[in-house]
Parts: structure tokens; sequence; C-alpha cells
DNA sequence: GCAAGAACTCAAGCTCACTTGAACTACAGG
DNA sequence: CCTGTAGTTCAAGTGAGCTTGAGTTCTTGC
């Protein structure tokens, strides 16, 4: 653990600065914490001390968080990177690559979405035969029982 | 279907029809109720009895929900459709228009993400000033307690 | 007329992503 | 040394969006 690897300016953050900077609240930071979403060092009296970089990690949790992506499935991003030490360039880029075809999946749902709903408004809804997004509601309970709820997503349709 | 243009010829829908049909859990449907997003009417022994039309709302709900709008908002949409008669073609149209601005918005958004990730990528994140991401989180202001946006993008998803 | 199954109510429970509160400790400035 | 601000832990609370369970009633088919 070389920790000459970090620059002399080996600055460390209070949870203070970490929550000022980020804009994340120092309780969702701990709670981030306990998660193992981030992690710390402890002073001699038990405060937290962040390195800079978690600030990066901080951005890519709330960024990730944007595409829609649950904390679970962010930690399991994030764990991909080294514990050994500070991650690189070619780290951050793997990870951001891996979400951003999701962000693209996130995004053509949407535009799908959109699409369906401008044949609703041409059709006005109105034909039942014709609207996507009321087929697409009696699609689901074709579906069968089971785990209900959670599919909304219809994939590959 | 003949059945269409005869509105006085009600056919009423139990909540396991309604169900069935629409994908959603009846517990869900009471809960729906519950929020005012839709009505019934009752049988003799309390039973709850849907309009066909009562589908309709709920596809919209569900399509309005995974652009991202909490069942509130929704409701506020729904409301604005007249209380006295079936919902028209007209109505359905504008309720549709008002929310394809959001799914617009949303859109927009993310693909903003998008560009910012690719940004990202070719910096790596390596340069703090450069990255928009992460300067986005350093701007980033607070929001609301209790769940996320975008949370909405269903678990399980 | 009766059993099975569908629906009813109401309260409580659950997940997620946090926040809040209480009670206490650490550290910096005058 | 004193005070104030910042930080600590742990437990419980919050809000959205439902689900589950218990106990009861309605409806349907034989």
């Amino acid at each position: 653990m070389a920790e000459e690897n970090v620059p002399s300016k080996d600055h460390w953050l209070s949870i203070g600065e970490i929550a000022h900077r980020s804009g994340v609240a120092a309780s969702a930071l701990r709670f981030y914490e306990d998660q193992g979403l981030i992690r710390s060092r402890r002073t001699a009296g038990n405060q937290r001390q962040y390195q800079r970089s978690t600030l990066r990690r901080i951005a890519f949790v709330q960024a990730a968080q944007r595409v829609g992506l649950a904390l679970a499935e962010i930690k399991g991003a994030l764990d991909s990177l080294p514990d050994d030490r500070t991650p690189t360039r070619a780290d951050w880029s793997r990870l951001s690559r891996s979400w951003r075809s999701r962000l693209d999946e996130r995004i053509a749902e949407l535009e799908r979405l959109r699409d369906d709903l401008d044949g609703c408004i041409g059709c006005g809804c109105l034909s039942l035969q014709r609207c996507n997004l009321y087929n697409k509601a009696d699609r689901l309970a074709e579906r069968g029982p089971g785990a209900r709820i959670l599919n909304v997503g219809i994939p590959g349709e």
C-alpha cells in the first residue's frame, strides 16, 4: 500500500468537507459506507477521513442512480475497482463503459415509450385494438402469475 | 366490436378481471383506488366493479410510472379528466401530450448524462477540473428526503 | 344448501434510500 | 479551560408503493 502513490499533498477530507463538496448529506455518506459503497480511514479520535478520490466514487454513485441503478448494483460495479490502489483512468473508463450500455437501454426504453405515446396521441387511446400503451398493459396479463409487479421492463418487445 | 359503440350497455368488470387484464395485483388496484387514481362502484354485496375505461387509466398510470412520475403526480393528471363522462379521445390526447414533454425532458437528461459519460470515458475521470460528472456532483444541491426520483425504475428491473 | 373461491376491510409488514434524534466525544479558537 | 461546532454510534422514523395476513362476507356451481 504505497502511500507515496498518492501525491505528497496527501490531503484527507473530513465527512463535512466531503458532504459539502459532493452535495450528499453526511448521514447519507455514513449510510454509503455502511453499504460498502465508499470507505474511510479514521483519525485517532475515530473521525472519518476520506481520500479525494472518494469524491469521484460519489459522483459515480450519483450518476449511476440517475440512470436508475440501485445502490446494490452500484456497489457491484464499484467492487470491481482495485482495492489496493487508487483507481486509474482505465479503471473508471471500464466502469463508465459498463453502465453506458445500461444508459443506452434506459434511453431506448423511454424512446419506445415516447413512440408508443405518439401513436397514442394519434389514436386518442380510443381504439382498444390499436393503442400500444393499452395493449401493453393487456399483454402483461399474459405473462402468467408468479412474480408480479416487477415486469414493467418488457425487454425485447 | 359492436360493444364499443354501446356506451349505455356498461359491462362492468370485477377486480379480479381487471387485475388479470392489466397485470396489476388486486391489492395494488385497491391501493390505487385509495389514492384516488381509479374509481369503482360497488355491487349490492360491496364488491368493486370497474368500467372498461379503467383499464385505460391503469395503462396510463403504468406508462406514466415508467416515465418516472410519482403516483401523486399521476393522480393530478388523471384528475383533469372529466368526472361525469367517459374520457374522450381528446381528453386522453391532452393528458398524453402533457407528459410527453416530461418524457422528452427525462430523455434529454439521460442523453446529457450519456454525453458527459462519453467525455468522462475520454478523460478517464482523471481530470477533476474537466470531468463533467465529477463537477456535477460538486454542484448538486439538496433534494428532499425519501426515495430518489429514479428508483421508480422498479425493483427487479 | 353448501363448499370453494373470490372479494372485502383493516392493520401490519416490506424494500429502498435515507434522515432524525439522543447521547456522547473530538477538536479548534479565544 | 471553556465553548461551540463537527463528528461518533445506534435505533428508530420516513415516504413511496405496494404486499401479506387475519378474519369475514359474497357469489357461483353442483
